[in-house]
RNA sequence: GGGCCCAUAGCUCAGUUGGUUAGAGCGCGUCCCUGAUAAGGACGAGGUCAGUAGUUCGACUCUACUUGGGCCCA
C-alpha cells in the first residue's frame, strides 16, 4: 500500500531519510558487489580535492558529474574502482597551519621546529579530509570513501622520484636562476598564477625620473623612469624600443634624450634638437646611477634594443635590472647582460652594496632618491599610483629576486606549426611529445585542446623547487663538488645512505627526517646532501594516474597508518602493481574545473604520463567553467557572497544544488545562488505533483501496479502518445549521457515531465476519478505509473536522493520483488516497439489547433467556459484533415465546442495566402530562389486557391 | 603582441551536420481553473540573433575583420 506523499517537496529532510536507508541496508555495498568483476568496466581517475578547507558550492559542481557518470555506469552494470583523491601537500596548507599557529614568518617555523610543523600540516589534511569525506556523502557522492588516495602517501612521493629520476637520466633536470616574485616577509618565492588571482593592489610609490651621462658625450643625458628606486642599485643596461621615434632635447646646458612620445613629462622649457629613430641610440654606453658601489664594478653599462618598450608611461627608455625584474632577466639572458642580485631572503641588501648593505628593501626609497639626487642624477621625483603585487598571505609588496630554483627541461620551442614538426625534432623536444599525447584525448569542449596546446606551446621549463617545507622531499643531492645526482626510490636511498638512515627509517619521506639521509658523491665519494627544497605541488597530483592505482585495501590512509592495516611496501616497484594497473589505465573519463587546469593537473598528468608510458592517462576530459554568484560575481568569503557547501545543502538540498549542476552549460560560468535555485525547484515541484496525484488516487482506489504493465490493445491515443514520447526520451537521454551531455539529457527529462503534467494528466484526470475501477482506469493507471517508473531511473544518477525517495513509495512498496533501491535497477533503454513518430508528431499538430483555438477564443474574448456550436478548420493537407478527425474529441474538449468540422464554404471564408519554402526553393531555383521567394506571397487567392485545386500554378517572375 | 571563449527577448540562458514564423524559464499584460489547490493552466506583448564584409540559392549557424566582455600566455 502506498505511503501519501507530504505537501512539501523537503529536500534536505527527504535526503536525511534516504541518505540513513542507505547506510542501514548498505545499498552502495551492494551495488559495487553486483558490478565487481563485471567485463563492461568505467575506468575513471579522480583529481584530487585540496584537503585543506571545508568544500564550497563549487566544489559540488565538478563532482557532481563525478558521481552521475559513476552512477550511470553503475546502473549498467559497469565495474568501477571509486577511488575518490586527496591533495595534501603544499603551501596552500602550510599557509592556514601558519595562521592557525600565528606564523609570520619562516624564522617562527623553524623556530617551532620542522618535524612539528609537518606534523601540523598532516593533522590539518587528516581532519579536511574527514570534513569533505562528510560533505561529499552529504552531496550523495558514492565513492569508496574508506579507501580514498592521498598525495602524501608514500607511494605518491616514491613514484614522483621514480619520475625524476627518469627525466634525469635523460639530462632534463637542471638548477637554473630566474627572477621570481618575492614575499621578504614569508622569505618565499610566489608563482605567476599566486599573485593573478589576488595578487594585486592599488599602491602609491615614489617614482623617478633620473638622467644617466652618456660616455664621451658632455652634457648629454639618457632620461630614465622607474617606479623601484631601489633595482636601481643593480642596473645594466638601458631599453630602447627600436622603431620608435626619439628626440633630443636641450634645456640650459643640458641635453637629453627621450621617446617623442613621452616629452610631456619634461620639466620646464627645452627645445628640441633633432629627431632620431630608436635604433640610432642603440650600443651607446652611459655612467650607472650607482656605479660606485662595489657590486656595481667591472659592469660596462649599455643601452640595447628592446621591442617591448611602450611609450604609454615612463620616458622611452627603460631601466634594465636582470636581477630584479623578470622581462629584465629574459632581455639580459637575450642580451648576455651580467646580473646584479641585490637582496637576500628577507629582502636586505647583502654585501657589496656600501652603505645600503643590511637595510631592507621596504626602507630604502627616500634616501636613495636623496643619494642620487647629491649625486646630480636626479630629474625629479613623483608620486605613482599603480596596481603591485602583494603577497595574497600577508599583503606585503612583493620585491622581484634572483632565486636559484630546479626545473625540468620542456625541449625546445620551433618556429613552426605543430603539424611541421618532424618525428626527429619531436624526439628532441619533449612539449611536442606531450602535443601528441593531447591529440589522442577527446576534450569536451573540444576547445580545451586547443588551450592546452597553446599552453604547452608557450610554457617555460617546468620550475619544479619551493623552498618550503611540507612537500615532497625532492630527491636532488647535491655535493660540495658541483655534481647533483636524483634517486630513484625508497630502495635506491636504502643503498646509497651512507648517514643518517637509522634517523630516517620508519618515518613517511618527508622533511625533516628524509634530510638526515646522506649519500656518497658517485663523483668525488665526499658525503652529498639533499637539497633542502620540497616539490611543486603539482608533481604531487601529477603522478596519480601510477601511483594510485592498486587495489584499494592497499591504498594509504591516515587512518590505516595509525591502524597499523597500511603497510608501505617498500621493495616495491613501479607502478606498484603493474598487473592489476593495467586494467585501470589510461582513464577513459576524467572531469575537472578547466580554468587553471591547463597548466597545473592537466599538464601535470599529460607530462608525466608521457615520460612515464609515452601516452596520455585519460581517454576522454570534461571541462567545466565556474561557479559565480548570482549576479554573476565572482564568490569570495571577504566579499560575504561566497556560499560555503554545508549552508546550501541545508538550504535546498543537495539534489536541488545537483540538479542545479545538471541543467548547466559545462561551458559557461555558474551563476549560483537561491533565488535561481527556487525556480529550479519550481520546475521540480511539477514531477512532485503529477507523483503526488499518482498516489492520492492510487491509494483512493487500493490500487497497486506490482510489476504489470498497460494491456498494449487497451491503451487510449492518449496512452499511446504518452508511452511513444517516454521512449523518445528514454533513447533521447541515454545518447546525451553517453556523450557526457547532462544539460541535454537534463532538459529532455524537463520537457517530458511538462509534456506529461500538462497534457497527459491534464487530459486523463477523469480516467482517475471515476468511481467505478474498469479496464480504462486501470490502463491509465498502469499508463503514469510506467512514466513515473521509468522517469525515477532515468532520474537517478542526477538527482539520487529523490529518485529513492519516490522509488521506494512507488515501486517498492507494492512490489516486494522489485530490487532494494532505485540504484540497484538497471538504467531504463528505450522500448522501440512503443515509439510511434507519427503519433508524437499528429499530437502535435492537435496541440496546435488546440492552441489557434483558445488564441481565437481570445481573440474574440469568448471563455472557453462558454461552448461553441463548431470549430472550422482547413488544413494545408489531406493528412491534416485526417489527424483533425482523428482526435476530434480532444480538440472538441479542448477548445469546449459541439461540434468541428472542414470548412464547407472556403470561398466565404477563406482567404489564401502563399509562401516560399525556402528549403525546398533554393535547391531547386539556384540563384532565383530569393525573386521566387519574394514574389510568391504576392499571389493573390485566387491564383493560391487554383494552386491547391489544380497542383500547378504558373507564375512569372518580374 | 600571441592563443582561447563569450556577445540571442527587460533578466538568466537553450538553439550539434547552414533551410518554414529564432525558443524556454523568470518578469510583464490579459484571462482560466478551483476534485495535483500553501498548486495548476491558457493566450499574448517583447528580438535588425554585437557590427561590417565575404562564402552560399539561402547565414544566429561557416570565414575574415571590427567593437565590447572574460580567461591564458608573453
Amino acid at each position: 500500500m502506498y505511503q501519501s506523499v507530504p505537501q512539501n517537496l523537503d529536500f534536505p529532510e527527504l535526503e536525511k531519510k534516504i541518505q540513513k536507508f542507505w547506510d542501514e541496508n548498505r545499498i552502495f555495498q551492494k551495488l559495487v558487489a553486483r558490478n565487481r568483476g563485471s567485463e563492461k568496466r568505467f575506468r575513471f581517475l579522480d583529481g584530487p580535492i585540496t584537503a585543506n578547507n571545508p568544500m564550497g558550492v563549487h566544489h559540488a559542481w565538478g563532482r557532481t558529474y563525478k558521481d552521475l557518470y559513476h552512477r550511470y555506469k553503475a546502473m549498467q552494470g559497469h565495474d568501477a574502482r571509486y577511488q575518490n583523491g586527496f591533495d595534501c601537500q603544499g603551501l596552500w596548507v602550510e599557509v592556514e597551519v601558519e595562521k592557525e599557529l600565528g606564523f609570520k614568518s619562516k624564522k617562527d617555523i623553524e623556530a617551532f621546529g620542522i618535524d612539528n610543523f609537518v606534523n601540523q600540516c598532516k593533522e590539518r589534511v587528516d581532519k579536511y579530509s574527514k570534513i569533505q569525506t562528510a560533505q561529499s556523502k552529504r552531496l550523495g557522492f558514492w565513492m569508496d570513501w574508506e579507501n580514498s588516495y592521498f598525495t602524501m602517501a608514500p607511494e605518491n612521493n616514491y613514484a614522483i622520484w621514480h619520475f625524476l629520476k627518469k627525466c634525469h637520466d635523460q639530462g632534463w633536470i637542471y638548477k637554473g636562476y630566474d627572477v621570481m616574485p618575492w614575499c621578504a616577509r614569508c622569505g618565499i618565492a610566489l608563482s605567476d598564477m599566486e599573485i593573478a588571482t589576488e595578487g594585486y593592489e592599488e599602491k602609491t610609490h615614489k617614482s623617478v625620473y633620473i638622467r644617466l651621462p652618456i660616455e664621451g658625450r658632455d652634457h648629454e643625458f639618457l632620461l630614465v623612469w622607474t617606479t623601484t628606486p631601489w633595482t636601481l642599485t643593480s642596473n645594466v643596461a638601458v631599453a630602447v624600443h627600436p622603431d620608435f621615434t626619439y628626440i633630443k632635447v636641450k634645456q640650459g646646458e643640458e641635453v637629453y634624450y627621450l621617446a617623442k612620445g613621452r616629452k610631456e613629462i619634461l620639466k620646464g622649457e627645452y627645445q628640441i634638437v633633432e629627431e632620431l629613430p630608436g635604433q640610432s641610440l642603440v650600443g651607446l654606453k652611459y655612467k650607472g646611477p650607482f656605479d660606485y658601489l662595489p657590486a656595481q664594478q667591472g659592469l660596462k653599462p649599455r643601452t640595447v634594443a628592446w621591442k617591448d618598450v611602450t611609450e604609454e608611461d615612463g620616458t622611452g627608455m627603460v631601466h634594465i635590472a636582470p636581477g630584479c625584474g623578470k622581462e629584465d632577466f629574459a632581455l639580459g639572458r637575450q642580451e648576455k647582460l651580467p646580473v646584479v642580485a641585490p637582496l637576500d631572503e628577507a629582502g636586505a641588501y647583502i654585501e657589496g652594496f656600501d652603505w645600503l648593505t643590511g637595510k631592507n628593501v621596504a626602507e630604502v626609497a627616500e634616501d636613495i632618491i636623496a643619494d642620487l639626487k647629491k649625486r646630480g642624477l636626479l630629474y625629479y621625483a613623483h608620486k605613482y599610483t599603480h596596481r603591485y603585487p602583494v603577497c595574497w598571505r600577508c599583503h606585503s609588496e612583493l620585491v622581484f629576486r634572483l632565486v636559484n630554483e630546479w626545473f625540468i627541461s620542456m625541449g625546445p620551442v620551433y618556429d613552426k606549426p605543430y603539424s611541421q614538426v618532424t618525428p626527429e625534432e619531436k624526439r628532441n623536444s619533449l612539449r611536442y611529445r606531450i602535443m601528441d599525447s593531447v591529440k589522442t584525448a577527446r576534450w569536451i569542449p573540444s576547445f580545451g585542446e586547443d588551450r592546452e596546446m597553446d599552453w604547452l606551446k608557450n610554457m617555460g621549463d617546468w620550475c619544479i623547487s619551493k623552498k618550503r617545507y611540507w612537500g615532497l622531499a625532492l630527491p636532488i643531492f647535491e655535493c660540495g663538488c658541483g655534481h647533483f645526482e636524483v634517486l630513484g626510490g625508497y630502495k635506491e636511498l636504502r643503498e646509497r645512505a651512507v648517514h643518517g638512515w637509522e634517523k630516517f627509517q620508519g618515518h613517511t619521506p618527508h622533511r625533516p627526517w628524509v634530510d638526515e639521509v646522506k649519500i656518497k658523491c658517485s663523483k668525488c665519494g665526499q658525503p652529498a646532501s639533499r637539497i633542502p627544497d620540497v616539490g611543486n605541488p603539482w608533481l604531487d597530483a601529477g603522478i596519480v594516474p601510477y601511483s594510485t592505482i592498486l587495489p584499494l585495501e592497499d591504498c594509504y590512509t591516515p587512518d590505516k597508518e595509525k591502524s597499523g592495516k597500511y603497510r608501505f611496501d617498500p621493495d616495491r616497484g613501479y607502478p606498484a602493481r603493474r598487473e592489476y594497473w593495467e586494467q585501470w589505465f589510461p582513464a577513459e573519463f576524467i572531469t575537472e574545473c578547466f580554468p587553471g587546469q591547463f597548466r597545473n593537473w592537466f599538464y601535470a598528468i599529460l607530462t608525466m604520463s608521457t615520460v612515464l608510458e609515452g601516452q596520455t592517462p585519460f581517454q576522454t576530459l570534461l571541462g567545466h567553467a565556474l561557479v559565480k554568484d548570482e549576479k554573476g560575481e565572482e564568490m569570495h568569503k571577504s566579499k560575504d557572497n561566497s556560499i560555503p557547501f554545508d549552508e546550501a545543502a541545508d538550504r535546498i538540498g543537495a539534489d536541488l544544488m545537483r540538479w542545479i549542476f545538471c541543467c548547466q552549460n559545462a561551458t559557461q560560468n555558474l551563476h549560483f545562488g537561491y533565488h535561481n535555485a527556487a525556480e529550479f525547484k519550481r520546475k521540480l515541484l511539477t514531477l512532485h505533483n503529477i507523483y503526488s496525484f499518482y498516489i492520492t488516487y492510487a491509494r483512493l482506489d487500493g490500487f497497486s501496479p506490482a510489476g504489470r504493465k498497460p494491456d498494449q490493445s487497451r491503451l487510449t491515443l492518449l496512452d499511446r502518445w504518452i508511452l511513444s514520447e517516454l521512449n523518445l526520451m528514454v533513447g533521447a537521454a541515454r545518447e546525451s549521457l553517453d556523450s557526457y551531455e547532462a544539460m541535454s539529457a537534463a532538459k529532455r527529462m524537463e520537457a517530458f515531465v511538462e509534456d506529461l503534467s500538462t497534457w497527459y494528466v491534464r487530459r486523463s484526470r477523469r480516467r482517475f476519478w471515476k468511481s467505478e475501477s474498469d479496464s480504462d482506469k486501470e490502463t491509465a493507471y498502469l499508463t503514469l505509473y510506467a512514466c513515473l517508473e521509468t522517469l525515477v531511473r532515468l532520474m537517478a544518477p542526477m538527482m539520487p536522493f529523490w529518485a529513492e525517495e519516490i522509488y521506494q513509495n512507488l515501486v517498492r512498496s507494492v512490489d516486494p520483488k522489485a530490487p532494494e533501491s532505485v540504484h540497484l535497477t538497471g538504467y531504463p533503454a528505450a522500448d522501440e516497439s512503443l515509439i510511434d513518430r507519427r503519433l508524437s508528431e499528429e499530437m502535435a499538430l492537435v496541440r496546435k489547433v488546440v492552441s489557434m483555438g483558445h488564441a481565437a477564443r481570445k481573440e474574440s474574448r469568448i471563455k472557453v467556459r462558454q461552448p461553441l456550436a463548431r470549430l472550422l478548420y482547413r488544413g494545408k493537407s489531406l493528412e491534416v484533415w485526417t489527424v483533425i478527425e482523428k482526435y476530434q474529441d480532444i480538440i472538441m474538449d479542448e477548445v469546449n465546442v459541439k461540434a468541428i468540422g472542414p470548412i464547407d464554404d472556403p470561398d466565404r471564408l477563406i482567404r489564401y495566402k502563399a509562401k516560399g519554402l525556402v528549403s525546398k526553393l533554393g535547391p531547386r531555383y539556384k540563384n532565383q530562389a530569393n525573386l521566387v521567394k519574394e514574389t510568391v506571397p504576392t499571389m493573390t487567392s485566387e491564383q493560391v486557391k487554383q494552386l491547391v485545386q489544380e497542383g500547378s500554378f504558373t507564375l512569372s517572375l518580374v
